[in-house]
This record gives C-alpha cells, sequence and structure tokens, in this order.
DNA sequence: GAATATTACTTTGACAGATGAAGTAATATG
DNA sequence: CATATTACTTCATCTGTCAAAGTAATATTC
C-alpha cells in the first residue's frame, strides 16, 4: 500500500476527485470509491464516509444528479451524474489546485530573499 | 492582491510552512508572519490566530523553540527557533507533500483507464 | 498632546471537512 | 450455513482554521 497521505492534504479536494470521476461517465458511490484507489495507485484509500459526505454536499450544490439505478438483481444502487454547474465548478477548482499548488511550492521550499 | 486560497487547500500545511521560514534563522510572530505573505507573493494572507496556534503546535511537539528578545525599546518580542527535530519534521513534510502533489495531480486531472 | 496607526502577542468560540464506528440489506462464495 | 463482498446511510468526534476581541507598547499625523 505504501505511505498513506496524510488527511489534511486532501482536505478539500474530494469533492473535485469525485467530479472528476463523474467527468468520464455517470457512476455509484462504491464503483466511485473503486475507481479513485486505483487512480491514486493505490496510495490513496478514500474512506466511505467522506465520499457519502462529498455527495450530499455536490448534490445540495447542484452539480450532481442522482437517480436509482434499474437493477432487478443485485443491490441497489444510486448513480450520480455531473450536471453543467457541476462541470464548470470542477474546472474551476482544477484551476485553483493549479493555482495553490504553485504558491504552496513557494511557500514550503522558497527561500526568504530579504528585500529592503 | 489577486484571488486567494481557500483555507482548505492550505490546512495542513502553516506547520511546513513556519518551519521554511525558521530554517533560514530565528524570527518571530509579527516578522514570520510578513514573511509568509511576502513568499506568496501577496497571495496568501495567514491569519494570525493560525500562525500562533501552529507555533504552540509546533513547540509541544519539540519542532521548535522560544525566547523572549531583549528589546530594551519597542514592544517584546517572541523569537522562535528550529530545533534539530524540527529540521527533520520539515524535511518529512516536504518530501510527503510533493508526494502528496503527484497523487493529487492523478486524482484531479487524470482520466479512468477500464482495466478489466 | 490627542487621536490614530502600527507593531506584537494571546485567548476563546465557532465552523467545516474527514473519518471511525455502527447499522441495514442484498447477493455471492465456499 | 457461514462468511465475504457489494452497497448505502447516519452519527459522534476530532482537528485545523479563523473571526473577534482583548492587551499593550511605540510611531505617526494632525
Amino acid at each position: 500500500m505504501g505511505k498513506n497521505i496524510s488527511t489534511d492534504l486532501i482536505r478539500g479536494h474530494t469533492d473535485t476527485i469525485v467530479l472528476n470521476v463523474l467527468r468520464h461517465g455517470d457512476s455509484y458511490g462504491y464503483e466511485i470509491y473503486k475507481k479513485i484507489v486505483r487512480l491514486s495507485g493505490n496510495q490513496y484509500q478514500l474512506k466511505e464516509a467522506t465520499l457519502y459526505t462529498a455527495f450530499r454536499r455536490l448534490e445540495k450544490e447542484g452539480s450532481v444528479e442522482s437517480y436509482w439505478g434499474d437493477e432487478t438483481q443485485g443491490g441497489r444502487r444510486k448513480y450520480y451524474r455531473i450536471t453543467e454547474a457541476g462541470l464548470r465548478h470542477y474546472e474551476q477548482n482544477k484551476a485553483d489546485w493549479n493555482f495553490a499548488k504553485d504558491i504552496l511550492d513557494k511557500l514550503i521550499e522558497g527561500g526568504i530573499e530579504n528585500e529592503e
């Protein structure tokens, strides 16, 4: 499993990560969970409760819509679909991440030059 | 000021950011605060309460030590010095950040290939 | 010299996201 | 029949951030 990522380094990215999965097509909780584990190369294990918290949040803000699958056999599945608004949020969050990444690089590794 | 970084994108990095400043020499709260604002190119404004919370945390875990400056005039200043343990923590946190950054890039921008 | 701004440090309470834990329920496997 | 796996949900707790308020000194401006 390798080392795991600390909670705080992931915090705030869950919604974006879920939206990124849904960009590629409708999916349901358990499948999304597994896709994310796989996407991370098994380095990050999203917790179930975290995922469902994210669904609530995303649905409330209108980024995703849900509908029950019509499985005749097997457990019922609640599918999620990304909305137009969700796509816009995703793009915005991605841009924010790239922006923040640069600043964090400066803050974490950058030296301090005295400018006076 | 440009756009500002969301709290959650910074969360968990404050300690590392403070340690990075102290790597370059002892300093005190207000000065550290200003150095961080400058380091970010004025893109990120660390909040005072957040900084002092970080000091408590860092001192408790032995990453920094503090001592009062001997200013004869001007307000009293509490200086912070990074310890050996603090340096090790810094290096570890920096490595964690670079590790997490790669994974987050995959999770946020990566596509999903079906491997079956 | 009075008012205001700036430097400097501290505490308290509230908030939000992540998560452990527990629960429900169906199907699949051995 | 017992166990594992799939699948979804809720609740309580923890932690880092931060707004707000407070204390107190010096510097600046009117």
